[in-house]
DNA sequence: TTTTGTAACCAATATGGTATTGGTTAAGCC
DNA sequence: GGCTTAACCAATACCATATTGGTTACAAAA
């Protein structure tokens, strides 16, 4: 231990008792269940050292990983900054349509594989009727509504929650990134769209729990549509 | 048209006048690339209609998906109401470390073979620092950082943002759910820790290009952390 | 001179009060 | 009955203020 001080560069010896004085109250504080700790300004009165030693402690803390701090939050115990939410544009932002068909790509024929094996009877029936509204449907963006629907319906089928709400990542992102660009209004899909048979071929391989059947279908619906939209992104170029 | 709003139940003359003048509200403002329209109070002023007349027209468009409205934001054009942000624990609340070890299994794999494809030579050059640095380890607190670490430098090596973004919700989710379940502390890890040839194998099937292999190995690798953390698991329960 | 303690300041975040907005209800008026 | 208006509600946005970790300057102490 106190070598460890030494290498570390902490000055002098008061930093050395700022720093055993902090790891007793991390000691003390750990079992109570809380992990935020007090500000700096009361901790190193409440510890009876300078606020400078104070920080050199927690400076060895937080190198070690025993503790993480951010301006305007607070210390707090443990190994890093748990991102409680992840924001949607700031992926999009980053990113581009090829790479989110691509990560579609990826793992949506995989969630489809999955859908296969844990769908329950419900789920393949909610499937098969969205199916049928997809034909039904009258405008471009009914359609588009009801093709959501049915993805996320396969995505949920995997009875999977991690494997859901990373789909619903992807579809926020997919969504942003590509948001007003395809304005073809008015017409509604033609009855021999590709889209149709694509999706009765992956509802069909989920029913009969067919796992590579389904990832199959699905990757090639998935190139399927990506042909349509690498042309339109190539003419805006 | 006319047919459309009397299927619509919408009452009397009135309703039917401020439909028609949203609709041709909505068309002036959609070139703009605004998609926010004013309050309804401003609103049924400016378009001299009773708000009631207004707020009929406003959920014919709503229930056809051309709007969408939400209390204290205001109302918008556009298919639905895009989630700018995914709460990390509403998805680690409804799951389990099973479902988090599945979808590791499903998604890392596809990543490490797209790493395999885009890879830079400074990517490499970084995992290969990490792989030093894993066996430097004194602690097992500092082994799991530089862990983290090295498998965000694979899902980094993919260069595709989307993937990466996936990868780190899935991390935030799984460092959530499994917070504070292994404790093994004071030790640090073996130095025949299957993991440091796990990660050997990969890196060098990434650098090699290789990319079925650079899948299997970090499915083989995943395989084996799950393994031990199983029979944790059962044991908790 | 070097080190330590203190205070002041900065940027990022939290916090709380106020204004705005869609949603709802009720009363008055045709 | 329908229609209009007004008032109210809960959720959200907005803005000023307070708090916090990070940094710097400067005097006191060694």
């Amino acid at each position: 231990m106190r070598e460890l001080v030494k290498s570390m560069d902490v000055g002098g010896n008061g930093g050395h008792a700022a720093l055993v004085q902090l790891q007793a109250y991390l000691a003390q504080m750990d079992h109570t269940g809380e992990t935020r700790l007090p500000a700096e300004r009361e901790l190193c009165e409440s510890l009876g050292v300078s606020r400078g030693d104070l920080r050199k402690a927690l400076a060895v803390l937080e190198k070690d990983g025993r503790i993480w701090r951010h301006v305007g939050k607070g210390t707090f115990v443990g190994s890093g900054p748990i991102e409680e939410t992840i924001g949607i544009s700031e992926i999009a932002g980053r990113t581009n349509p090829a790479d989110v068909m691509r990560a579609r790509l990826i793992i949506e024929p995989e969630i489809a594989r999955e859908a296969a094996l844990h769908a329950t009877l419900s789920d393949i029936a909610a499937m098969r009727q969205s199916l049928v509204q997809t034909r039904e449907a009258a405008t471009w963006r009914q359609y588009e509504n009801v093709d959501n629907l049915l993805h996320r319906q396969i995505a949920q089928a995997s009875r999977n929650n991690v494997l859901l709400g990373l789909f619903d990542v992807l579809n926020a992102v997919r969504r942003t990134v590509v948001w007003g660009r395809l304005r073809s209004e008015g017409a509604r899909p033609p009855a021999d769209h590709h889209s149709f048979a694509d999706h009765e071929r992956i509802v069909e391989a989920i029913a009969e729990r067919d796992l590579g059947g389904a990832a199959a279908a699905m990757r090639l619906h998935l190139q399927q549509v990506g042909r349509r939209l690498i042309p339109l992104h190539e003419a805006a170029e």
